[in-house]
DNA sequence: CGGAATCGGTACTGAATTGGTACTGTTTCA
DNA sequence: TGAAACAGTACCAATTCAGTACCGATTCCG
């Protein structure tokens, strides 16, 4: 249920490489090999988490990326937001006073209270806390392995 | 961040709907009606719900829907699991030991911190605190309201 | 100073998913 | 027995997503 696009999936797991290895500086290339992914794709999520501020690019031959902060103050909220895009919480939400005729709407307004949820939940977990060996309660969900290249978009 | 389509969306509303007015038995059509939602939708969901034993359905002419439960035992988890189906959590995770052979999965299975906070975060509201005026706290985030008919997906 | 490596942006295509519709069967009530 | 309502399935159009390609801008290094 609820779903997050291979995008994003993937951009979590080259974050999380680059937060174990903060001391190197990755070009795309080298972080798709090492992730197993695809360059191109890698390419341009790089791009997107650069302009989002998550990550600082550099340029020229020597160029590539690195953790914009450190992998504490990055929240998987954050992440998930800069490569799904703020697409808008429905139009409705654009412009506040759009829609006040339907007088549905106050029972729908309660979606602000999962929205609040989902993110506080996302908030709650930091990049720093993907890298590490999980605590022993996580282990406990942890069933088994993801193989990467193929992998269909995670279901939470 | 995070999509629910339409569809849940919707049945978010229907099953609202129906909590509020638990004492009545709803047809498809009227429930449409009442909710602002296309018809042929409403009917399509309501079976979905009924299958996934959140509705009791009762049939013939004087047939028509009504809650399995009491609202409060009903949780967002549950509502959004039945309506976006159990697409399985990625192939990865169907047949256990089928890629062990990737070195990069470790890192991906993290990906279990994540959905398992984001399932609490759902399991945590109820169907009743949908329609309950909400409580002050929550009040701070209802910015707008959101018009039911046209509305896109909601983004969380 | 110039070439090579690397990021930055955008535009495009094929495939998968979603939203929505239609039709046919089954059950129940009057 | 017929009409009203649910049950199931199959289908189509439109959007979205994954992935690719291309060209420009910037930096390093010989």
């Amino acid at each position: 249920m609820i779903r997050i696009t291979r995008q994003t999936d993937y951009g979590i797991v080259l974050l999380s490489h680059l937060a174990s290895n903060a001391e190197r500086r990755y070009n795309a290339p080298e972080l798709a090999a090492e992730a197993h992914l695809p360059v191109p794709m890698v390419a341009k999520i790089l791009k997107l988490l650069a302009r989002e501020g998550l990550l600082v690019s550099h340029r020229g031959v020597k160029g590539g990326y690195s953790l914009a902060r450190l992998p504490e103050t990055i929240s998987m909220a954050e992440i998930i937001t800069a490569l799904e895009g703020p697409i808008a919480l429905t139009e409705c939400v654009e412009e506040s006073g759009v829609c006040a005729h339907e007088p549905i709407c106050p029972s729908r307004s309660n979606w602000h209270v999962i929205s609040r949820a989902v993110r506080r939940a996302l908030e709650g977990i930091t990049l720093a806390e993907m890298i590490h060996p999980l605590p022993a309660a996580a282990k406990l969900v942890t069933l088994g392995s993801g193989r990467a290249a193929v992998s269909a978009p995670a279901n939470i």
